[in-house]
DNA sequence: GTGGTCTAGACCACC
DNA sequence: GTGGTCTAGACCACG
């Protein structure tokens, strides 16, 4: 798995690596019991801040998604899959929502839409991210 | 046209309200030499802040979108519609490229999504906004 | 005597293993000369790292309390008695007070707070601690 | 009202600063929609840095405690009074036994104990703290 | 002015 | 090595 941030996203880095985190639990990557990468080599995988790995760690504890054992690391608790999925699936359909909603408000009309979609359904869009 | 801002949107107040004129000039609901409306009525309308309209509408006039004539009123430029149909086509597309990318990297597998996005383009949607 | 550490305490697990020890001596369970558990046993039945009750017997030693004999075991010092019983007492009368005068800035009325205090105090509370 | 915090404290700054409001409102010191003291100057009062407090406040909020409008400030909930009540009565009950039990494994007697919180009852106690 | 985020670096405690 | 906290200071956006 490999983690990383988009530094001038409007979505938060924080909010960018909880998120990763949440669809590597909702596509299995990552396991009940599994130890997610720590704080510092996360930070480094990502070039943040510790400190911006370590609040969206805080964010997934009180979420339930993930358990802290201070001086061991933090692990992927029990129920973490289940609230994952659910989190991803609202989370994707809502953003596609989100878009469909913003491109029928920009009176782009509906046989242009289709097309787009076609192709982009279309595109390999490689291993990595595009910015 | 009905302008609004949802105030817990990842997207700023002042972003919203300049993405909603340039869709406007993108649709021909706003055309050359019309005038937009004023900081107050859209403060008032959107229920924002007027250095917020003020702050979007100094966003468009840099953008040479919009053009002040103080004392008068602010109006939309010549090659206002051009710049916004461009800037409407590369926005959507996009924001859609984002939104399948996002979903392909949640592990969203390609039935699930194309389902998801039928079932989307055939929503009424209304319209307005859904709050 | 049994030792035993919260792991989610406010008070390091180092801290509660060193105060056990000292309440023991306190209380004569402990007396001069005799030999306190081993840094393994006490790990062990405490469910800590080793280090963690090396630390504790470190700062024991450093008070005068105990005394390390190298190839033999951690002895109680002479002076240990006196020692642990005016740290206990200072201790307990001070977490008394804390807890005395928190309540009084969380604004409990006086009559409840007897209320309670004489409720705990008749509380059978076993023989150990309750988890 | 007054803030304050024990640098070297067990509990952390930001808790404490969280602890007191939330007996403040307990207390009915302050009330829903007050306004708390803004970031800044808590920070100044308390002598802590304003991340501190943001921490202190972030807590709250998702304790539905308070409230942020960003921009404006940061407000007390509806159900803030019920919710900062129980936690105080929790808090210092949890506390008050905490110390007797500690007390009582110590081995400080019944009537010695008595007596200490007899006597600490009746200490004026002042109007501030006392370390 | 308000809160919110991030970076940078230090310190502590536990494994 | 691990996470946790705090300090310090910068930047952003809204009112």
């Amino acid at each position: 798995m490999k983690y990383w941030v988009e530094p001038h996203a409007t979505e938060a880095p924080s909010e960018q690596l909880a998120r990763q985190i949440r669809f590597a639990i909702a596509n299995e990557q990552l396991r009940f019991g599994d130890r997610v990468p720590s704080v510092r080599a996360l930070a480094a995988e990502a070039l943040v801040n510790p400190n911006t790995v370590a609040k969206a760690y805080r964010q997934l504890e009180w979420e339930k998604i993930v358990e802290s054992k201070p001086g061991d690391g933090i692990f992927v608790t029990s129920g973490a899959f289940e609230i994952c999925k659910q989190w991803r699936d609202g989370r994707i359909s809502s953003e596609l929502r989100r878009a469909l909603n913003e491109a029928r408000l920009a009176g782009i009309d509906a046989t242009k839409l289709s097309s787009w979609i076609q192709q982009l359904l279309k595109e390999p869009q490689g291993a990595g991210h595009e910015k």
